[in-house]
DNA sequence: AGTCAAATAAGAATAATTATCCTTTAAGAA
DNA sequence: TTCTTAAAGGATAATTATTCTTATTTGACT
């Protein structure tokens, strides 16, 4: 995957940190901002906090990225794929992703002999019919 | 509905505090800290933030609230309810709640010809099979 | 190469959440 | 009831998360 092609099919500018921001977060999967930016300093040293919060928002307005935000979570990023569910596991922490499967969601979202399913939540955002007619 | 009765369910000890927080989270249907703790000041006039906070968490804990993390909105908490999906709009960030119907999920969630669905996110949690066969 | 809007770095400022410490109180035992 | 104790409350400090400000630099497009 070339990062300059996606990050200009986004309209964002290409800068070294915004492509080392993307190489970090595909080679992790899913990252938080306190993981990027520890790892992110080794290759730009001098790198703001700040800097890494502006570009993260920004591509994850332009759904380059996806916010990720799950109970007793941080709050972590991950390149946008094709819609799929989140696995998180209370004890360890570990997440998953699960193939985003409408017949197997839910309590069958993931298979049951192995995993324990304490919790589902399902986020659905965009425009109310309010705002929706006055655009 | 008994507040008392319910945090006792819990294990929970039962104080003026906790039971004057869920009083006025049924109300609110759902509701942020920060206007609960402008709410229940009025209840509690030397009430703490962190009091608030600690509640807050251990309700969560014993899965009495549910904690809902939307992205681009605040985290809200609500009386623990049936599974249901939760609209928030993106423009004026009103939030509905979405009844959960396995059928409708995802893009077919709300009605398309009256909402505009921009994303959906799925949260699955609790143990993984390692976690699981360590209990 | 020259221009300019946008991005960066640095650090301050603000918001959100948790920890600490000491006092008070709910809940069950005696 | 009263006693005992773990848990809860309040005040505030500490930590973590996020945004803002300003001066400087740089990518993208003439």
């Amino acid at each position: 995957m070339n990062y300059e092609t996606l990050l200009k099919q986004h309209q964002l500018k290409v800068t070294p940190q915004r492509v080392g921001i993307l190489d970090m977060m595909h080679s992790a999967g899913h990252i938080t901002i306190e993981n990027l930016f520890s790892q992110i300093k080794k290759q730009f040293t001098s790198i703001s906090l700040a800097t890494l919060y502006k570009n993260i928002n920004s591509m994850v307005d332009s759904t380059l990225l996806t916010e990720v935000k799950a109970p007793n979570y941080k709050t972590h990023y991950e390149i946008t794929k094709e819609p799929h569910a989140h696995f998180v596991c209370t004890s360890c922490g570990e997440h998953k992703d699960v193939a985003f499967d409408m017949n197997k969601l839910c309590k069958n979202l993931v298979d049951e002999t192995t995993y324990e399913v304490a919790k589902t939540s399902v986020i659905v955002s965009g425009l109310c019919p309010n705002c929706k007619t006055q655009k």
